[in-house]
DNA sequence: CGTTTTAAATTGATATATCAAATTTCAGAT
DNA sequence: ATCTGAAATTTGATATATCAATTTAAAACG
């Protein structure tokens, strides 16, 4: 049985599906590390401890069961499965959907894309000397998000969500490091230059290195706290 | 009482629960094309078609939303989403991972590890002559298996899990065909010598092309059909 | 007729009840 | 004390009932 406190109850006013908000509560206390991995999750007490029936809390834990924060031993349980580890096997995971992505991306971008990620480039080049973290944030997901419009792969794209380990705490937390931003900046540039040459294997390359890179950038300091 | 390690426990994973066969069978009705793409699944028509109530369906249907074979419009309904397009993406993916993990494989294998895909190697080049498609189709599976345990990433291995197509009559069908028994080998032992040569950039690469390769040639044959 | 309004039926979302496997408890035997 | 095993308890798995949003049908109105 888990701590008591790990969870509170859901606000009575809710937007979405109860089952998309428990979904979301309980990833995040899993991620945040306030359900232990190892922790045994018991159906009833915690759909009691958060005032919702068991129905939309079991298909909850269905969808965490198939993005692998959770294990289910058949008539036994249901267990956290989340540690320093697989954060970083999830991080791989993102290079490799990622950079398949730009591989994509590079074989169908069509000339409108390569402008738009090219005015990103300059904004964010610009954006170095505002030091304003949270507009840098937003560019940083439109960039990634113009590859993956341009790849046309959204299965991929979908795919890749479900690995993100990234809550926006984290992406503040790195993109706050000076030295960070500029490399970003100056990775992004040299994709945006692989893609609009028609180079899949250049830009899947240095998609997978620059993931890979910030990922471990964010794995060591998330461990050192 | 004896030697503690004298017996292990049943694996978990032979107990079948009615979701999970649930999740198989309406599984490999969208793959197989029985359910087609864009048609809405009635829960209750379903689950009694079935002969099940409801609650063990719509664990099944979040499942198969998280891997994305089925699309959930809130209050709406649950729509098919399987189309050519989307099968090309899964092998992508597959691709994706399955490299991956052979990158992570040429870092961490063992003396031993190598030794057991040589042998599987020499299985599989004897296996060319008693044509025995089974028995290949077994032996391929192991040699993919091995590369993941020699990877050691058990969460990569499991994603990658969620995204084959492939059915028994699928591989069964690729590897009937002589010219492709002959290049798997082929590939499969450059595969084993990158990763025992710590190569883990060619052995990434060689295993992207080998998913590829033989993924496209899959997909042809079940386009044809 | 065609359009709008409203009532009925459908159905996904949620809650509750039941079943059965797994775990725990504890009396009785050695 | 320690082991055994049956009974009680817990709990995941499944079934059924209820609720509410959506769709469909019908009625009302122009």
């Amino acid at each position: 049985m888990g701590s008591d406190n790990a969870l509170l109850p859901v606000a009575p006013v809710f937007l979405k599906s109860l089952r998309d908000h428990v979904y979301g509560l309980v990833r995040d206390a899993i991620l945040s590390g306030r359900l232990k991995s190892g922790e045994k999750l018991n159906e009833r007490h915690l759909a009691g401890q958060l005032g919702i029936s068991t129905t939309p809390l079991k298909e909850a834990l269905r969808v965490l069961e198939a993005e692998g924060l959770v294990r289910s031993e058949p008539r036994r349980g249901i267990y956290v499965t989340f540690n320093a580890g697989q954060a970083e096997e999830m991080m791989l995971a993102r290079a490799a959907l990622e950079s398949m992505i730009a591989r994509q991306a590079a074989k169908r971008v069509k000339d409108e894309d390569v402008a738009l990620m090219r005015e990103l480039i300059v904004e964010m080049r610009a954006g170095l000397k505002t030091v304003d973290v949270l507009q840098l944030i937003a560019l940083n997901e439109r960039f990634h998000n113009v590859i993956h419009e341009a790849s046309g792969c959204g299965y991929l794209r979908r795919l890749q969500g479900g690995q993100s380990i990234y809550t926006h705490a984290a992406r503040l937390s790195v993109l706050s490091e000076e030295r960070e931003r500029f490399l970003a900046v100056e990775e992004h540039e040299a994709i945006a230059n692989a893609i609009a040459d028609r180079d899949p294997d250049l830009a899947e390359r240095l998609m997978r290195d620059h993931v890979i890179r910030s990922g471990e950038k964010h794995l060591i300091r998330v461990s050192q706290a």
